[in-house]
DNA sequence: TTACGTGCAAATAATTTGCAGTCCC
DNA sequence: GGGACTGCAAATTATTTGCACGTAA
């Protein structure tokens, strides 16, 4: 049996800095202190969803300097190179997500936070056609759910 | 043949200033001059995605002093009040549907707008179950859209 | 070296809030 | 009249940008 391996192999498996440095390459960015810092906070634990403000704090509880600018920027490389994705679920915050694949999620509106709905679960039927011109990119699914009884 | 109206059925059709002022009463909201001309722009046009600028826009256009402030308001009254549903695409903006029924949406990433799903269209199977203690409020689906060839 | 990155602070953008004054019931 | 509503400006929140300095190749 061959492994094929992609660059988004490494991000899904326990990244290690040789990893994360190859896999920056790859896209074409330097694998400057920062971005291997942050990519190893996004990719150590399983999948995420996460804030620019909550991937700062994290890194410097983590003890890595680095500015909440650099945060922003890193996460629209990061995304523009396929190794995260935007959710919009609501409210104003933007939410990454390090599970790439095809998926959707439920969105708590109590706590206004993200969570991949497991398996393969929901399937579409009679995608519509789009408009005269234009091409389906992707079909986001977001279950929006809350606390029973509204308790 | 009986035909039964509910306080919606004042919104999709040619909405009366005096359905519109039964219609906020209804709903606990003083009819006060500036939502009752919030309320005709919103609804005087068919099915309408509308951000709080743009109606703001509208309504200074139309010669409806009114601050952006108390369109903010008022939108979030509306909303509440279950005359309006808002939509969560993507970017910052939030937009405002004045179609409260059952439907999805396709988002054109290209000029940032939305439009409304035709028809019943596009079913779901399959509905995952939502974690313990949780109940499903509603499942919003968003097909993202641009023209061909990223032309 | 040298172009790419980063930090900082200031600039934007969208939305909310405090409060004094206004207007429906 | 009195509480609900509105307007304005200031405050917040999320994000972007400009530019001097730092650093990987």
């Amino acid at each position: 049996m061959q492994v094929v391996r992609t660059h988004h192999d490494h991000l899904h498996a326990a990244a290690t800095a040789r990893d994360i440095k190859s896999m920056l390459r790859e896209a074409g960015l330097r694998p400057t202190r920062q971005r291997v810092a942050l990519a190893d906070i996004l990719y150590r634990h399983g999948n995420r969803h996460i804030s620019a403000e909550q991937l700062h704090e994290e890194a410097i509880s983590a003890r890595v300097p680095v500015s909440l600018a650099t945060v922003y920027n890193t996460l629209h490389q990061f995304t523009q190179a396929g190794f995260l994705r935007e959710v919009a679920v609501d409210g104003t915050k933007t939410y990454f997500d390090t599970n790439v694949t095809d998926h959707h999620h439920f969105f708590n509106e109590l706590d206004n936070t993200v969570v991949d709905i497991p398996g393969s679960g929901l399937s579409i039927d009679d995608v519509p056609t789009p408009p005269e011109g234009m091409e389906i990119v992707r079909v986001d699914v977001v279950v929006r759910i809350r606390p029973i009884e509204g308790r």
